[in-house]
DNA sequence: GGTGCGATCGCCT
DNA sequence: GGCGATCGCACCG
């Protein structure tokens, strides 16, 4: 009985989480179908999800200091009830959607930050969506073969790198298209390694160069989600970011976040995750899940 | 599981 | 002309 009136009250406040996160918004209650029409239910194996209610997040949300963004990707309680994460969602050209829940991010702060495309304001014809309103979509290639997707924030300059997703919806088309770099015949990929790094990331949302410049708060074929009511942990591990070893004492600071024990995530820092101290019960579970597959 | 290496080309100096 | 906010694979233990 009392746990029934608990989940009264969780659902009763998800319904106004949504709209406390946008300022209200096209939130829309839906079924977690599959999205080719079919049989199984492919939410997260991981932090299984119930059904909720979902809201495309607008201006206000991208409008935040880098380092809140970055962390704000990664999710939050709301009232203290309702555990809301945030999920890039890419609809595709017969309409289906593809959906990966945000677990990696990593901040460059633009100006000051050598680290940054746009280090001492330098502004090229590359990195212009770093400069341009919070919500812009910054990709650009990397060694030639990849691409890397970041959301531009509050601040000159300054963008949040997207390293890493779980899948959520649609993993059948992300191994495809995951699979086109791959070699002929190589053993399928597992769910947890079709978005665990910024470029597979690209490669399994079908995140394209042309995106670079557009806008996640209007765009019709790609845009960011808050989705309510899934159960998570605010467990945030704080490293240095991946890739970056020649810049000195920006290379140190920890402007990477990820979820502490979430299996998705590409690149664990056992050191940091030491200064946190023991795992609490999300995190514990989430890799107790890993190890058993 | 961890490590080392080659691929490959746009961008910036 | 040199380098890079990466990835996949071979190889080793």
């Amino acid at each position: 009985m009392n746990n029934m009136t608990t989940r009264k009250r969780k659902l009763a406040a998800t319904a106004n989480v949504c709209d406390q996160l946008n300022g209200v918004s096209e939130r829309c209650v839906h079924r977690a179908a599959h999205p080719e029409g079919g049989h199984e239910d492919t939410r997260s194996q991981y932090f299984p999800v119930e059904d909720v209610n979902r809201a495309r997040l607008r201006f206000d949300f991208f409008n935040q200091p880098c380092v809140d963004l970055a962390k704000a990707f990664l999710g939050k309680f709301v009232f203290n009830l309702v555990y809301v994460c945030e999920v890039l969602v890419r609809r595709q050209a017969d309409g289906s959607e593809l959906r990966g829940r945000v677990v990696e991010t990593e901040a460059y702060l633009g100006g000051e930050d050598k680290a940054s495309h746009s280090a001492g304001g330098k502004r090229t014809e590359r990195n212009t969506a770093m400069f341009m309103k919070p919500g812009t979509i910054y990709v650009y290639p990397i060694y030639g073969i990849y691409l890397c997707m970041n959301v531009s924030s509050q601040g000159e300059g300054a963008a949040v790198l997207l390293r890493s997703l779980e899948p959520l919806q649609g993993q059948d088309t992300m191994r495809s298209l995951r699979a086109a770099r791959r070699r002929v015949g190589s053993r399928a990929l597992k769910d947890k390694d079709l978005c665990n790094g910024p470029s597979k990331l690209c490669q399994a949302l079908d995140v394209q160069r042309c995106f670079d410049r557009r806008d996640l708060s209007t765009d019709a074929q790609v845009w960011l989600e808050a989705d309510a009511g899934a159960p998570g942990t605010t467990e945030l591990v704080a490293a240095p970011r991946i890739g970056i070893e020649s810049h000195g004492e920006w290379a140190t600071k920890p402007l990477r976040f990820y979820l502490r024990g979430h299996p998705c995530v590409s690149v664990l820092d056992r050191q940091a995750e030491g200064k946190l101290g023991p795992p609490g019960e999300m995190a514990e579970q989430a890799a107790a899940v890993l190890d058993s597959r």
